[in-house]
RNA sequence: GGAGAGGUCGCCUAGUGGCCUAGGGCGCCGCACUGGAAAUGCGGUAUGGGGCAACCCAUCGAGGGUUCAAAUCCCUCCCUCUCCGCCA
């Protein structure tokens, strides 16, 4: 993932503002201005050399072709010609492999630059930029006097015998729940439900990927180098569990060129999703709200660049579609520069009120990469019949994460008398409206 | 896992060391012919990089090697297909 050397020729102060902006070191940005002038100084010298040599070896082939001895002065006198200048070029060749290695080196170092709109800062600049839903209390008074506390959704789940860490820790380790009776059938719910609010009413088509990814597809999405430590590695394959659908299902269409009138191309993907969640020690240590293993519905965009934007927007509106749907209270966040990651340019995150922790918890992060993604799988379309291919934008967003999700609709629905309604869109997947009682 | 066959331009295919600067067919685009179309003819039709440009460089699954010169020869790996074994 980096950005591109047209750009960063045409644009350098935008993008050294960008750095600025995200909190990271502007003067790569002319670094490897430096080194790119460079490069180009030895391709161009280097690709000269090989047109003398290639010269030389067709005038080899046809002083044969014209009866010349093989082994005569003729021949041998251009056979000199070209390996001297394969010798220029081998030396050549070593530095440009160094220049272009350090110049990628400190073009991964360069941040996606933020949009406009979206505010400079770190995360005290994020903005909520809606709230929908009810925001219920923790504490609620009855009419009969008393007061009736919301529990945290493990003691409701435990009521109701809905998840099993404990065991979970037993036969796999501490993070990865076991999910029970209908427990286990409110996760097929829920992702049965939002496949198909997805593919049916927002037209997206329904992926089913593989659970891990080889190297190369861990590289296109820049889960490595960079987050190697994040995720689950099969070193005996060279295989990766994929921390989320992102990774295989952008990479479909890696080193793919696409007519105008495929794109926009909307996929809508169920995985599990594998996260070792190295340096969380301690956080968030009771219930699911962090974990090695977790389902999640992923949206995934292949966009015109000059739809991106407005994508972003309907994304986002998507995933919310799903969380109303549910009933679940939750708020919009417009992430500020220096919150929003490296590669994004802009992002929206969607948080659920979970009142039993009395905590907004993360369910969704809707993205827009712009074209940053794209360049390093070389994902492209053509504009028109014929043109010359341009970078696709690429958009995700969770449509959504199940656990904190699961978390939020124990703790909304559940009753005083211990059961927990089933909320009514889910109804006909669980083939009940109440669970407990 | 074992044995064999194969991976060339969007698709099919030719190509076993040097006019391969990769040929032909299909498809597609343009032009001509036509009242319009079909058929036919002519031309064009990969990607990346460099250069104001003419043009040059790289890429024949990937990576190494041999050679003045590699689609072609050698090595390693990946993938696809067929058969056998195993298997939900």
């Amino acid at each position: 993932m980096s950005i591109g050397l047209a750009r960063l020729r045409e644009e350098p102060d935008r993008i050294r503002q960008g750095a600025i902006d995200k909190g990271e070191d502007p003067t790569i940005v002319d670094q490897a201005l430096a080194l790119e002038g460079r490069r180009r100084q030895l391709l161009g010298d280097s690709d000269r050399l090989k047109a003398d040599r290639n010269a030389a070896s067709k005038k080899i082939g046809e002083a044969i072709h014209e009866g010349a001895a093989p082994n005569g002065p003729e021949v041998a006198a251009l056979r000199q010609v070209s390996t001297d200048a394969g010798t220029q070029i081998e030396k050549i060749a070593a530095e440009l492999a160094a220049t272009e290695s350090a110049l990628e080196e400190l073009l991964l170092r360069i941040p996606n630059p933020a949009d406009p709109d979206v505010p400079v800062g770190d995360a005290s600049a994020n903005r909520v930029v809606r709230t929908w839903g009810e925001i219920l209390p923790k504490d609620v008074p009855l009419a009969e006097g008393g007061t009736w506390t919301r529990r945290p959704h493990w003691e409701v789940a435990e009521t109701l015998h809905m998840f099993d860490l404990e065991r979970g820790a037993k036969i796999s380790g501490s993070g990865f729940p076991v999910y029970t009776g209908q427990g286990s059938r409110l996760q097929r719910a829920l992702i049965d439900f939002m496949l198909d609010v997805h593919t049916a009413e927002h037209g997206m088509t329904e992926i089913w990927p593989p659970a891990v990814v080889n190297a190369a597809s861990a590289r296109g999405t820049g889960q490595i180098p960079d987050k190697e430590d994040l995720m689950y590695v099969v070193p005996r394959d060279d295989l990766y569990l994929v921390p989320t659908a992102e990774v295989p299902v952008t990479n479909l269409h890696r080193d793919e060129i696409f007519e105008a009138d495929q794109l926009p191309i909307r996929y809508a993907a169920y995985s599990p999703c594998f996260r070792r969640e190295a340096g969380a020690a301690g956080k968030d240590t009771r219930g699911i709200l962090r974990v090695h293993q977790f389902d999640k519905v992923e949206m995934v965009f292949f966009e015109k660049p000059e739809a991106s934007a407005e994508a972003l927007e309907w994304l986002t509106g998507r995933a919310e579609v799903i969380l109303q749907r549910l009933g679940l209270a939750y708020r919009v966040l417009l992430m500020a520069t220096k919150d929003m990651g490296f590669v994004q340019a802009k992002k929206y995150d969607l948080e659920v009120w979970a009142p039993g922790v009395e905590r907004w918890l993360e369910v969704s992060s809707c993205s827009n990469f712009r074209d940053y993604q794209a360049r390093r799988m070389a994902i492209r379309y053509r504009p028109e019949a014929g043109a010359k291919p341009e970078l696709v934008h690429t958009l995700n967003g969770s449509g959504v994460a199940l656990p904190r999700t699961v978390a939020a609709v124990l703790e909304t629905y559940q009753q005083p008398d211990g059961s927990l309604i089933v909320p009514e869109v889910l109804q006909q997947y669980m083939r009940t409206d109440r669970i407990g009682r």
